[in-house]
DNA sequence: GTCCCGGTACTCGGATACTCACTGTCCGAGTACGTTCGG
DNA sequence: CCGAACGTACTCGGACAGTGAGTATCCGAGTACCGGGAC
């Protein structure tokens, strides 16, 4: 029960993207350099969130990634799923209608109880992700950061 | 970003104890026949369970596990960082620190905003599994089913 | 009948293989820019 | 001087190894019970 290591890598990486001027652009190489990262494996995991629909990737030099929407509109939760997946951290087996133990089915109408709990913890946890956006994170930023990463990276 | 699979068998097991008689005691064997499970690996979850303090265990004929407290005083929070562990999904190794972007430190006095979120997160998801007991999970049977477990069981 | 002793069967506990996701690396496909050559 | 064509360098994208946690299994150490025998 942990989240990637590279899950920090991606959300320092889109902290910096939204801290550059709107549609601002920045090279895989680039970002690793700024966090001293494995280029190759840093590069592999913002293909992800290409594929989530969270960067726009453009080849060729000057090129690189960029946010897709507005920095308002991308939740540390998509970034978090866009690594990690989105399937559930307890997936109930239902086995307690296995074995000697079988429960009826008339028994099992509704949820298990322990899995009932489970996904409302879960859910907790992804509603608290939802709520935060990566405009959230530049502006409670100490002053002084956002100038000084425009002048790496831009 | 997942629990364990043997997450579910010790708390369906831990559920299974609390529905005995106080004091009930269920051997290894018989609760992985009960739920249809391989034995060894469920004996060796539960050898977790009694490291934690959860379980306690008696060896020899009539032996087996039991909880170690009142049902009521054992949260799933306990059971499932027992299997799990504490250490904290998202570790935050301060790479704002780190590479050609490295921010001093007079910019570094409070925790970074992710890690801050991300840790608020969690917080969440324990909290919300503190705060259930297996008296409630008990409670929350349906109609015959603790009745049936103790036929089973004891 | 009562007590003691031994054997047995059952229990947990730790030490030992196997699998898959995460980590890490590499090379190839494609593109925009800068340069150069011709008109 | 202007335009177009070419070459280059830089970018992403997917394919290929290494490692640690989780999964699964086995056998050994210890104990409580049960039966038999002696008193």
């Amino acid at each position: 029960m942990k989240l990637p290591e590279s899950a920090e890598w991606v959300l320092h990486a889109a902290g910096s993207l939204a801290q550059l001027e709107p549609g601002g652009t920045a090279s895989a190489a680039r970002l690793a350099e700024h966090f001293d990262l494995p280029p190759a494996y840093l590069a592999k995991q913002l293909q992800a969130l290409v594929r989530a629909g969270l960067f726009t990737a453009t080849t060729g030099p000057r090129g690189g990634f960029r946010l897709a929407r507005h920095p308002g509109d991308i939740t540390l939760l998509e970034i978090v799923e866009a690594i990690d997946g989105t399937s559930p951290f307890y997936t109930c087996n239902e086995i307690r209608q296995q074995g000697r133990g079988a429960a009826p089915p008339e028994q099992c109408r509704q949820m298990c109880g322990l899995a009932r709990h489970l996904h409302a913890a879960e859910d907790a946890w992804r509603a608290r992700l939802a709520e935060v956006t990566l405009e959230d994170i530049v502006d409670g930023l100490p002053r002084g950061v956002q100038r000084r990463t425009r002048e790496l990276l831009g």
